[in-house]
DNA sequence: CGAACGCGCTGACATTTGTCATCCGCCGGA
DNA sequence: TCCGGCGGATGACAAATGTCAGCGCGTTCG
């Protein structure tokens, strides 16, 4: 019997999800989380042998409980799904230790398998998401110019970039002329938006 | 026995509510579509006493598909489910004949007895979805502010956003000032934002 | 009918931006 | 040791953007 503990904060999701894998004659969901906190007491609680997290909670995101899990009970397997597929998180997923890494596009029986994969030992990849992280490559941008560009993305001036960066608008500037030569953009903001899909910011 | 079509353009999920309410006694999941399109296809054949769909389809959205039903078989009911709710979607649906609009963050128990009481010729929205639509008001952008707003959104210069909308570049300049300030916003990508987040386009 | 209003346009102006050259200090690798 | 790259900054200039005033046209409503 491979115990599991759930992590979506989608209340619906998650209990159907769980209703999903119990069928399974050898699963069982051992527990069931709304946020990233909650997953890791859950986790030091009751010990399961794989979580399946959601890339997005609340508080700490899905990676960063598979990260924090990775190195506090080497024992629990990891896995992420997610709705919206990025190709950076699949990378900082996999640095952090996550052994499978699907969509919800994929059907329950594939999640099941992937379950049992895991918790085996194996890895598994969303072919469509590797594809996609593949073809989006590294990021270009520099430590800074993903700082800026992130302040960027909401839409704020220069001047208040500059402020919460505690950068002089000058260099706010640069970096941000850098940006978007880097992303191919028209200007600041759909290097953003670029920079988002690809997972950079 | 309610019967029910369901409309989710993930697999997993559309799976997982399908096995949910495929435990109560008195319902039973007819047809499962990924798709508006096929959603409509699906009604058409199977005549489902409620159509549970998702906002977010692929080609027409959960509010499209509901309004085309409503006209089309009024005998089938329709209820939204989403996961992002913005106000103005909520509105939009009310008008379409949607009588069922919550959010993925409830239980299934609450999902299926939202089902009874649409099937019945109730209603229910979603309290807090309900309460955010009231708060945000009515949108105070005109249709042409909108348009172009809409098309600032995805980060375009003026002169892009000028020839897509048929419109001189001045125009397009004094439509998006209009709108930045009705939003309070610093320029038009915040603008584009703030307005998006309202759910005004 | 006339006023009000939305749509669409123009022109002018001040700001904000994007871009480029250039500078400094620091650190890591050849 | 020296070179290159990054963080950080300045100044200057061109282009894009935000703002305002004002004009014409059609529709709607009192």
């Amino acid at each position: 019997m491979i115990r599991i503990l759930l992590a979506d904060d989608e209340h619906l999701i998650r209990g159907a999800i769980a209703a999903l894998l119990g069928l399974e004659e050898d699963l069982e969901v051992v527990g069931q989380a709304a946020t990233g906190a909650e997953a890791l007491r859950l986790a030091r609680a009751l010990r399961p042998d794989v979580a399946v997290l959601d890339l997005q909670l609340p508080d700490l995101d899905g990676v960063a409980v598979a990260t924090a899990l990775h190195t506090e009970l080497p024992a629990c397997r990891t896995m992420i799904v997610t709705s919206h597929g990025l190709p950076g998180h699949l990378k900082r997923a996999l640095t952090g230790g996550v052994r499978g890494f699907l969509g919800k596009t994929v059907s329950a029986e594939i999640l099941a398998t992937v379950v049992r994969t895991v918790h085996a030992g194996g890895r598994y990849v969303d072919p469509q998401l590797a594809a996609e992280a593949i073809s989006a490559g590294d990021s270009p941008l520099t430590a800074r110019e993903a700082d800026v560009l992130t302040l960027a993305a909401e839409g704020a001036p220069v001047d208040e970039i500059a402020r919460r960066a505690a950068l002089s608008p000058g260099t706010v500037r640069n970096y941000l002329s850098s940006a978007v030569g880097k992303t191919a953009a028209a200007n600041r903001h759909e290097a953003a938006r670029i920079a988002r899909s690809r997972g950079w910011i």
